[in-house]
DNA sequence: GCGTGTGAAGGGTTTCACAGCA
DNA sequence: TGCTGTGAAACCCTTCACACGC
């Protein structure tokens, strides 16, 4: 029953299952189900059963064999899984037309995602509030960031300028970033990237579509 | 040298590094250089240079040995590699504050991709202009996405209603669809479907930065 | 000599089959 | 009986080492 994170490495390829699971799981305490089997939420998941009660192996023992997994019970420990307990701050920089869409996106709050800052190179947008912030100039993000806790930092700025912004969000100490610049950007092993390149979901999903 | 599309099932971790490859092969198109070998590209794109030597291997033989790559001919066979070389249309459903970002970013024409209609159910939305397409009512969908032969269906509503607006989609005749809203949607085995998920993004990041 | 392309080795993840428990 | 949890098998993908070509 005990959550056994760090105890062995688990494997890259759960995590964003996990979450999947989770969405999934979400859905359903919304329904008058109480219990799930992995065999139900297989169909749903569009995840093999197997690999269901695999992935959740390596966290516990969650199930009740012959009955399958209380679905508010699996809520919780899925959330102690992936450490969603307290809120996690973003710090957004570029305030374009889609670090605007994320600014007043309402959904992150209820996630445990929460904005605290964002800033802009251009005059004309600091001092503009934006959701639940008020635009910064990026000068100010050194110390802007340190003050207001960011946890992971945003670059959604064009192409020319992402590097050097990743630059400037390292300097100040954040060590996690979501890159939606289309560009590859270098950072120290120590710093963890994700890149979402929406022109490659689209192509890959145009690949995948035609050699299906 | 020739390009070996449908002789042997490409494995599916391939394509999204092979569009990865061919974002650093655009940046270095604005350098000097006139070849790079797989080591010198390893090191800018992050993956190993026995990973891209075996990707590009799947496709046919590109390199000079002794030399490496000729960085302009290999951002050809790349292109030739993901099908990139006729304009993709896409179609969006939902003109929130995601949907206008998506239809008003610049950066998709000179990839090949193309907004070519959109659609909201809010009559006050219906008939702005944005980017380069005036949104249509969501009525519209099944007649307007067979007219302006849409190739990609994107989905940036609200979780309550994505599910509904993928089955018109695929009634409407579309097989690839990316979807932003986050939540779980079904669709039939012959349908691709990809989620963008950026609360899932960004709990992966956090995950992965406590975890590393 | 340098760097690619590739068969073989290695490692890891998914699939399977079944023991064990409610 | 029904369904979980798990060691073993199968599979796939990455890594390696080296033969070959420039």
């Amino acid at each position: 029953m005990n959550i056994a994170l760090d105890e062995k490495k688990v494997s890259d390829a759960v995590i964003p299952r996990i979450l999947h699971y989770l969405r999934v799981i979400q859905q359903l305490e919304k329904s008058d189900k109480m219990t799930i089997s992995s065999e139900e939420l297989s169909k749903i998941a569009n995840v093999s059963a197997f690999q269901i009660r695999k992935d959740l192996a390596n966290f516990g023992k969650f199930g009740q064999p012959g009955t399958g997994y209380d679905i508010s019970n699996l809520k919780k420990y899925l959330l102690d899984i992936i450490g969603s307990k307290e809120m996690c701050n973003l710090g957004l920089v570029g305030v374009g037309n889609l670090g605007s869409a994320l600014l007043n996106y309402k959904g992150f709050e209820e996630e445990g995602l929460k904005f605290v800052a964002a800033f802009d190179k251009d005059e004309g947008k600091v001092g503009k509030v934006c959701g639940n912030v008020i635009v910064e100039h990026s000068n100010n993000l050194k110390e802007s960031i340190k003050k207001n806790d960011v946890h992971i930092g945003i670059i959604a700025v064009s192409v020319d300028n992402a590097q050097q912004v990743a630059d400037k969000l390292i300097e100040a100490g954040i060590f996690s970033i979501l890159n939606f610049a289309p560009v590859v950007i270098s950072v120290p092993k120590e710093i963890t990237l994700r890149d979402v390149d929406l022109s490659i979901e689209l192509k890959a999903l145009r690949y995948f579509s035609v050699n299906k």
